[in-house]
RNA sequence: GCACCCGUAGCUCAGCUGGAUAGAGCGUCGGACUUCGAAUCCGCAGGUCGUAGGUUCGAAUCCUACCGGGUGUGCCA
C-alpha cells in the first residue's frame, strides 16, 4: 500500500482493476467491497451479482474467473466464492504485519490528509449569555469538539468558533431587572446565578406590567442603538456570563479558536437585509420583511414552494432583526475573513426547519460555501422524557459533572480498597477527573448523534463494557507490559509478525483505523471512533488474556502490536476530547 | 393541516450507499486470578427488526399505506 491511501480505497482500486482485467471490461467496475462477517473472510466484494445481470452472464462463472486474478495479488490470501456469487477476502497476514508496521513508525498513525484540504469553521456549543449553562449545551459541545478535532486529524484547517447568543432580547429585560432589584453584593457573589434571577424576575413581571414591558423594548433598543450606558452594562453581563463559561469549558477542556457572538455582525445586519432587497429575495409583508420561498425562481425545495411554508424572515415589523439575519452575516463573514470552503452547525436537530432554509438562501444568494447542519438529539431521563429537576428546570451542568466526578470518586476508591487499582496518592485528583469526565463525554458520543438517547443517573459513569474508563483501562494495561520490560513505549518500533489467532484478531481492526477517522470526519460521526477504540481495546483483552507478551518468543513483534493498540486507543480518545493515565 | 425524525433482545443502543445465520453493552445463568493488571476474559440463554403490502436473485436497510411516539411550523434563538 502505497504512501496517502486507505485501505479501503486501496483494495477497492486493487479489485476493480482485477475485474476489468480478468473479465475484459471496457471500464472500471465498481467492485462493491464490504466489510465481511468475520467468519466469511475480512472483505467481500458483491460485484458478480450486479454485473451478471449486466453481462448477461452467471454471476458465479463471473466470481470464479475475478477470484482467480485476486489471489495472484500480495495483499490477498485467498479469494472463495460463495453463495450466489459473493466473493471472500482473506488478507494475507504478512502484508497486514507490514501495513501495521509502517502505521506504528509513521507520525500520524497511517492516517493520511485528504487530497483536497479545505478551510473549516465549525460552530459549536453556542450558549446564551446571561444564562448558566444547561445539561442541553454539554451535546453541542462535546460532540462540536470531537467533530473539530476530526476534521483536523483528517487534514483541514478548522476554525472552532463559538458562536454565542449574546445579543439577544433578554438584555432589555436584564437591564430593566438590574435597574429594579439589582444588588451588585449579590452580582459580585453570585454571578451569572444572580443574572438568571433577574431575568426570570424580569419576564414574570413583563406579562402583566406593560409599562415595563416598554421600558424593556426601550433599554434594549438604546443598546442596540448604542447607549454607552447600556453597553456598559452589556459588557459587565457578558464578563459575568463568560467567567462562568470558562469554568465548564476548562472543566470539560474544551477550547476555541473565536468567540463570535451575535453581537460581532450587529453593524452588518442592515446591509444583509438590503442586499437580500436588492437580489430581490427577499420582500416586505405585513410590516416585516423576509424571504418567502414560494414566489422564487430557483433551486428551492418543492416543500418550501408549498402555501403555508414558513418564510425566512430577516427583520421584525419593529425593525429589529432576526437570528436569521445574524446567520447570513456570518456566512458572509466567514467568506470575507477565511474564504472558507465550508460552515459546519453543530446545533439541536430542532433547529433543522431553520438551516434549511438558511443554506437555501446562501444558494439563492450564489455563496459558494459547503453548509451542513450537524443536528443531535436530546438528553432524556429514565422517564423516556426530557431531563427536569425535580422543580421542573432543566439541570445545569456544572452539578452534574461534579455528579459524575463524585461517582467515578466512590467507584475507584472502592477498587483501590480492593487493590485492584494502582493510582497513586498524588495522581488520585487527576484520576477522578480523567475517568469521570471521560465517561460522560464517551457516553454521549458514542451514541448515533441524531438520536435521543435515555441517560440513566445510574449508568452516569460507566465503568465497565463499552465504556471511557474500559478504554482508558486496556490503554493503562499496555502501558504496564512497556513499564514492567523495561522497554521504551514512546518511539518503539519494531516489524510485526501475526501468527496468533488473537493477533490477527486485533490487527483486523487496527488496520481499519485510518478509514474510520475518514469517515466519521466525513459523516460527522464520533461514534465510529468509539465503536473502533471498543474493538481494538477488546480485541486488545482477548489477546492480552491468550498471548503472553513479555519473555516469549515473539516479544518484540507483540511489543509492537500493543504499542500501536495503545496509540491508537490515546489518538481516538484525544480525538474525542478524553485523556488517558499511564497507571489506573 | 403541512414538514421532519424515531419504533431492532428484559433494558440502553449499533447495523440502514440492499448482501449470507441481525450485532454489542448492561442485566440473567455457568466457568477462569500461585503466570505481563479480574474495571478483565471465556461461554449459555434471549429477536414476528412497529404492522401490512410493493420493488429485487436478495430488504432491518429502498417505496407506499397504516399504527404508535417525538419535534418543528410568520415576526424567540
Amino acid at each position: 500500500m502505497s504512501g496517502a491511501m486507505l485501505l479501503s480505497q486501496h483494495l477497492t482500486e486493487l479489485a476493480a482493476a482485477t475485474l476489468q482485467e480478468t473479465l475484459g471490461l471496457d471500464e472500471r467496475p465498481d467492485p462493491l467491497l464490504r466489510a465481511a462477517n468475520p467468519q466469511h473472510g475480512d472483505y467481500q466484494l458483491n460485484a458478480a451479482m450486479a454485473l451478471g445481470k449486466k453481462l448477461g452472464r452467471k454471476p458465479r462463472d463471473i466470481a470464479e474467473e475475478a477470484a482467480v486474478g485476486l489471489r495472484a495479488l500480495d495483499a490477498v490470501a485467498s479469494a472463495e466464492v460463495a453463495g450466489p456469487g459473493f466473493i471472500n477476502l482473506r488478507l494475507r497476514p504478512s502484508w497486514v504485519g507490514q501495513q501495521l508496521s509502517a502505521a506504528l513508525a509513521a507520525e500520524n498513525l497511517g492516517i493520511d490528509p485528504v487530497a483536497t484540504k479545505e478551510t473549516i469553521v465549525v460552530d459549536f456549543s453556542s450558549p446564551n449569555t446571561a444564562k448558566s449553562m444547561h445539561i442541553g449545551h454539554i451535546r453541542s459541545t462535546i460532540i462540536g469538539a470531537a467533530i473539530v478535532e476530526l476534521l483536523r486529524a483528517a487534514g483541514h484547517e478548522v476554525i472552532g468558533d463559538n458562536h454565542l447568543g449574546d445579543w439577544g432580547t433578554q438584555f432589555g429585560l436584564l437591564i430593566m431587572g438590574l435597574r429594579e432589584w439589582g444588588d451588585d453584593e449579590a452580582l459580585e457573589r453570585d454571578g451569572v446565578e444572580e443574572l438568571e434571577r433577574l431575568y426570570t424576575q424580569a419576564a414574570a413581571k413583563k406579562k402583566d406590567d406593560e409599562a415595563f414591558a416598554d421600558a424593556a423594548r426601550q433599554a434594549l433598543a438604546e443598546l442596540q442603538g448604542g447607549d454607552p450606558e447600556k453597553r456598559a452594562l452589556w459588557e459587565r453581563f457578558m464578563a459575568i456570563t463568560r467567567e462562568a463559561f470558562d469554568a465548564v469549558y476548562d472543566r470539560l477542556g474544551v477550547t476555541f479558536d473565536e468567540w463570535l457572538g451575535e453581537s460581532a455582525y450587529q453593524d452588518r445586519l442592515d446591509g444583509v437585509v438590503g442586499l437580500l432587497l436588492e437580489k430581490g429575495l427577499a420582500k416586505e409583508d405585513q410590516g416585516a420583511i423576509g424571504v418567502f420561498f414560494q414566489e422564487l425562481e430557483g433551486d428551492i425545495p418543492k416543500k418550501m414552494r408549498k402555501e403555508g411554508y414558513a418564510p425566512f424572515l430577516i427583520r421584525k415589523k419593529d425593525g429589529a432583526f432576526n437570528y436569521a439575519t445574524t446567520d447570513v452575516a456570518t456566512i458572509l463573514y466567514r467568506q470575507e475573513r477565511w474564504d472558507a470552503d465550508r460552515s459546519v452547525y453543530v446545533v439541536d436537530t430542532r433547529q433543522g426547519q431553520h438551516f434549511e432554509q438558511l443554506f437555501t438562501v446562501a444558494k439563492l444568494m450564489g455563496i459558494d460555501m459547503r453548509l451542513d447542519h450537524v443536528g443531535f438529539g436530546k438528553i432524556l431521563g429514565d422517564d423516556g422524557k426530557p431531563l427536569r429537576t425535580r422543580d421542573g428546570g432543566v439541570p445545569k451542568l456544572m452539578p452534574f459533572l461534579d455528579e459524575a466526578e463524585e461517582r467515578a470518586r466512590v467507584r475507584i476508591e472502592e477498587l483501590r480498597e480492593e487493590g485492584r487499582l494502582r493510582i497513586e496518592d498524588a495522581d488520585l485528583d487527576e484520576a477522578f477527573k480523567t475517568i469521570g469526565i471521560g465517561a460522560v463525554k464517551y457516553a454521549d458520543l458514542r451514541q448515533n448523534r441524531m438520536t435521543d438517547y435515555r441517560f440513566e443517573p445510574d449508568k452516569l459513569v460507566e465503568l465497565s463494557g463499552n465504556s471511557g474508563p474500559y478504554i482508558q483501562y486496556q490503554y493503562a494495561r499496555i502501558r504496564s507490559i512497556f513499564a514492567k520490560g523495561g522497554q521504551n513505549f514512546e518511539g518503539f518500533t519494531a516489524p510485526i509478525a501475526l501468527d496468533h489467532e488473537r493477533e490477527q484478531e486485533l490487527a483486523r481492526h487496527l488496520v481499519k483505523y485510518p478509514d474510520v477517522v475518514h469517515t466519521a470526519a466525513e459523516t460527522y460521526q464520533p461514534h465510529l471512533i468509539c465503536e473502533h477504540l471498543y474493538e481494538v481495546a477488546s480485541a486488545f483483552s482477548s489477546f492480552y488474556g491468550d498471548c503472553p507478551v513479555l519473555g516469549s518468543p515473539e516479544e518484540k513483534s507483540r511489543l509492537a502490536l500493543c504499542a500501536l493498540s495503545a496509540r491508537q486507543l490515546e489518538h481516538g480518545l484525544s480525538l474525542l476530547g478524553i485523556g488517558v493515565l499511564e497507571k489506573m
